[in-house]
DNA sequence: AAATTACGTCAGTAGTGTTGACATAATTCC
DNA sequence: GGAATTATGTCAACACTACTGACGTAATTT
């Protein structure tokens, strides 16, 4: 006698390679992500900043003078997400706002003393992993990995990753509906 | 005359290779998985679902049978977490639960054919994502990736991970107090 | 002068993660 | 066989990050 709600019978083929599907790099992708953001992490329960402090902290360390429009494009975040991690580290000394000297509307983001070694400590440990992990490839190989890492990104970002810190200033996406205010 | 609040001064230089630190790679893994994920994440939104199901989903599918213990290991979160997910990938019948045949507390986890559908659904863009990342790569460029990523992983999982399904099977990760229950 | 832009902020909501406590059933230990 | 342990589920409370929509202000552009 079956039950009275049918149990949809399990699969038990594991996935693997049938589909063309490229399960292993998947994997490998989402553990080496998981594992790449842990140290900082967990260093930033010190300081009660999450993830979203450091990825703030990182691009304005990086690319000192950055807007606040220019910010949400680059973290592809609403201006409101920004706004609460912003504040905070604004009122912790980590990020100081300057206005901007062509268009005074604008808010240009530096990060000041603090907010330079906060940014070199979080960035030691991942700096570190990615050294270990690159230990032992050729030169070319080590090419390989940026190839394939800056061919995963989307453009117009995919041309201005990983080269010189301004190439990241000034990308005007296209419109696309993303943003909190129109 | 000095503001009441000194302002901090802010740091003009960009950050670059300065410090020995790999600013590039950082940079271009926030960037890469950032795009990795968003079609996926997309797709979801129809589902009413997010990354948390999409990543149960996964794993499901590639290693059937796997336990609630397990998944928790692999995912590296709690049991709370992962009970809301999965509750509702089994309400909506993508997910089943089969008492252990050894251990009958055990509940071991399989998808259905409606979850190993959305499984496959959710990989194609990001596999296509990664076959076009690839294009252009000698053979032994694309073992160089592989390389790298697995060894961004942390141990026991570095030595597992990019293999058969199955090497994720029973990894007894050492007692570090990340348990929802003692 | 009017429209637009850059930014800030308020209110509400959702998804994912956390901890701690407790309950149940099954297994293992003595 | 009784006790401790294990695997799982669940309740409550909370934190962080993200979202949408709306509104306000100052500065720029038209």
């Amino acid at each position: 006698m079956p039950k009275s709600a049918a149990v949809p019978s399990p699969i038990r083929e594991p996935l693997d390679g049938e589909a063309h599907l490229d399960f292993a790099l998947i994997e490998l992708l989402f553990f080496a992500y998981r594992d790449f953001t842990s140290d900082p992490d967990q260093m930033l329960d010190t300081y009660t900043f999450g993830r979203a402090h450091h990825r703030v902290l990182h691009f304005v360390n990086r690319v000192p003078g950055l807007t606040v429009a220019e910010l949400l494009e680059v973290l592809k975040i609403t201006k409101q997400s920004l706004a609460r991690v912003l504040k905070q580290l604004i009122d912790t000394g980590h990020v100081v706002q300057v206005q901007g000297p062509r268009d005074r509307r604008q808010r240009e983001l530096y990060p000041t003393h603090k907010g330079r070694t906060l940014a070199l400590t979080l960035a030691q440990p991942q700096s570190e992993r990615i050294a270990a992990a690159l230990d032992g490839l050729a030169p070319g190989e080590r090419k390989a990995v940026e190839h394939f890492l800056r061919n995963m990104v989307d453009e117009p970002w995919r041309s201005r990753v990983g080269l010189s810190p301004d190439a990241l200033r000034g990308v005007a996406v296209a419109e696309d509906g993303q943003h909190g205010s129109e």
